[in-house]
RNA sequence: CGCGGGGUAGAGCAGUCUGGUAGCUCAUCGGGCUCAUAACCCGAAGGUCGUAUGGUUCAAAUCCUGCCCCCGCAA
């Protein structure tokens, strides 16, 4: 089939990369470049991938509004999106013949939304998946043409996740092609009153409040590595934390005291009087390090309390 | 040209302001102690201090300059 696919970051590449094996690629989409660290423009995954593979490539700032003709021009079979980043009109919807499938990190209708896979590590689900469905109007809300699940690993990462369920989704994306190419595809509607919403991460959320129970900062520092990632305060500096592991002895101590101190490693007291380990950790204008290697040169003294500013 | 921090032993850091024998913690190796340990004691090895073998100087990790790389914030 002639497909135009629509994806900005690396979640989309895989999907991109097995399609692109088995069809047309009339174009690649995906957002504007943006000013990326320190004022250098970065390219996008998908945006690397095409012109590695020199792929026809368009960056519309609103493709609802500037980029229509332009795929009407390329009269694409279907349209795949994978964590493109712009919701899109029902005119561009109907650009194609088979609509536009859309690659879901979550089992649907749970986590609709932009963060489906954060929020599945955020919440500490043990098993969550790929939805491809059909886009329409509604975010998210379309028909299922079929899911994979997997299971979520113990300590597993955000990043983690995202990579193993970008594989995942290229597999689904590739068998609901073949469905969809063959005439076979069935169209499962939603069941409305299951759906559930993974919002963006903000800001806010992303201060460790040591006043929670400790399973829910682990999971939040999870749901955060490797970024925005997780931080808290500590010698007058934000201190970002990677990775909490939980702490099987109690200690008396405040929330967010550091209430265990050896060469190897040191625990922060929750709120809910359960400690956890720290064991991976940045400080400012400095390496992302295990937490033995950040103990030879800087001093966490027992008793400190962190967040404390 | 958005603002800022940094590159010193295998790892993480101090030393740089106020130039003058290269230092700390961990790891490694050897030895010892302990019923035992995320334990302790003794000893050893390991660095042309990112780079231009750039400039200043009797003397540069330290002061000046160009370049490379890394990181934080802001977007």
């Amino acid at each position: 089939m002639k497909i135009v696919f629509m994806g900005t970051p690396d979640f989309g590449v895989p999907a991109l990369e097995a399609i692109s094996k088995r069809h047309e690629i009339a174009a690649c989409v995906c957002q504007p470049d943006k000013v990326g660290a320190r004022g250098k423009t970065e390219y996008c995954a998908v945006k690397k991938f095409a012109l590695a593979h020199n792929l026809p490539l368009y960056q519309f700032e609103k493709v609802s509004r500037d980029g229509v003709e332009t795929l009407k021009s390329l009269s694409p079979d279907i349209m795949v999106t994978a964590a493109y980043g712009q919701i899109l009109s029902q005119e561009v919807i109907d650009i194609a013949p088979h609509g536009i499938i859309n690659i879901h990190g979550s089992l649907l209708p749970e986590l609709r939304g932009a963060g489906p896979i954060q929020y599945a590590v955020l919440l500490g689900f043990e098993r969550t998946g790929i939805t491809i469905l059909n886009t329409v109007r509604k975010v998210d809300a379309g028909d299922i043409i079929l899911q994979k699940a997997l299971d979520v690993l113990p300590y597993e990462t955000n990043g983690e996740l995202f990579a193993r369920l970008s594989v995942l989704g290229a597999e689904a994306v590739v068998e609901a092609l073949e469905l969809i190419e063959n005439g076979k595809a069935v169209y499962t509607p939603q069941d409305e009153s299951k759906a559930t919403f993974s919002a963006k991460i903000t800001a806010d959320m992303e201060k460790i409040d040591w006043g929670k129970p400790a399973r829910e900062l682990i999971n939040l520092v999870r749901a955060l590595n490797p970024s925005p990632a997780a931080w808290t305060t500590w010698q007058g500096a934000r201190l970002k934390i990677f990775a909490l592991r939980p702490c099987e002895t109690r200690y008396e101590g405040a929330a967010g005291q550091v209430v265990m101190r050896s060469k190897k490693a040191f625990a922060v007291n929750c709120g809910d009087g359960n400690a956890v380990y720290v064991t991976e950790l940045q400080a400012e204008n400095a390496k992302r390090l295990d937490v033995q290697s950040f103990l030879c040169g800087k001093d966490v003294r027992l008793g400190t309390v962190l967040g404390n500013e």
